[in-house]
DNA sequence: TAAAAAGGAATGAACGTTCATTCTACTAAT
DNA sequence: ATTAGTAGAATGAACGTTCATTCCTTTTTA
């Protein structure tokens, strides 16, 4: 096994048990355990285990925000860029659970806080997309004029339970009851 | 002190603390000093800590139902009925910041997911006037003709978000902008 | 004064982290 | 080509801490 390697195990053990069991559900011991590595070589490449949440939650976005902006016509109207971003926004989370389940996690703890307060305040690039789009919307008058996190929760407070809910089996949500429902936060946040 | 008070104090010390800083920041014996009582005596009031948060979950949805219900007119027009009823809950959360984030401490965790299984698929009495609300919106053409848990995620999570940033001091939501938000929910919901 | 309630030190399990040791792969010397 | 030496990666038992829970003593109540 190479270097690289064993890092890479550690971040998708991690992962996997944040995911399916929580936070209180991974201890380190697990986390190498089922990484295949000692305890200790966690701490080769994480100083502790709060470096290494954080670091697999930075890597996480990092497959997110290119998965979305595929395709993706800045030039198209609002509605079409709208739908676009949001439908593969659910669509990502639906393809890959277990990120979505951390994220949940990650996003529900005191890690959580200090991140949205850097998305909803700050700089933080990633969500540009997303923000570029809702002040777009705003001045064309496409959209309702409303605080940026106002439009935020109008869009992603249905995208995340929804996804939630269809993850955890209670609902199944299939190509046409994506679309109608990205339609319906639409109209939630559309003039 | 008599009886009733100390667990009046073991309920209230609880709340605020998991509230405050999450079930990590939370141990048996802070909650015991904050509310003046010995490590041991909660043990006499709740068989153990899960109890005792699941007994707190349960007073607390006892709190709150009533809340929105007043001044609830069934016989009103949907739209009404809806706007009552998100605003009401918007507003509660609102006015007791301690409620709600416990309430999302409790369902982002492992006891949450039982407790979404059995809001969603089962009887459990509470979220009727809602579950009623849309099934009469459905029936009348009123709402969108979707599956209930999505009705339920387009017109939450909006609120869960608008109240999560507004707690957080992130936003701030006054009367005219708590109604427009609600508003734009409903053009989520509305067919 | 007997019984119930309250208190808080004691207990043991679980956890994150450390560190002395072992293993591995590569280089230098013969 | 073989051996000896070395650096750093990996290991996992051990440590100290934290926490829920228990248990025995003290206080209050009836």
């Amino acid at each position: 096994m190479s270097k690289p390697d064993k890092r890479e195990e550690i971040v998708r053990a991690s992962l996997e048990l944040i995911a399916e069991q929580g936070f209180h559900g991974a201890p380190m011991a697990m986390i190498a355990n089922r990484a295949g590595v000692g305890a200790g070589t966690i701490y080769r490449y994480f100083e502790n285990k709060d470096v290494l949440i954080t670091e697999l939650y930075r890597e996480l976005e990092e497959r997110i925000y290119p998965a979305i902006q595929e395709r993706y016509a800045a030039e198209k109207p609002i509605r079409e860029r709208f739908l676009h971003l949001s439908t593969a926004l659910l669509q990502y989370f639906i393809g890959n659970p277990l990120d979505f389940r951390f994220i949940e996690q990650f996003h529900n703890s005191p890690y959580g806080v200090a991140c949205r307060r850097g998305k909803l305040l700050g700089e933080k690039e990633g969500c540009d997309t997303f923000r570029e789009l809702f002040e777009d919307g705003i001045t064309q008058q496409a959209m309702k004029d409303l605080p940026l996190a106002i439009l935020f929760a109008l869009a992603f407070g249905p995208i995340l339970a929804v996804a939630r809910d269809h993850i955890l089996g209670f609902i199944v949500l299939d190509e046409t009851m994506i679309s109608r429902t990205m339609e319906a936060c639409w109209d939630g946040v559309r003039r």
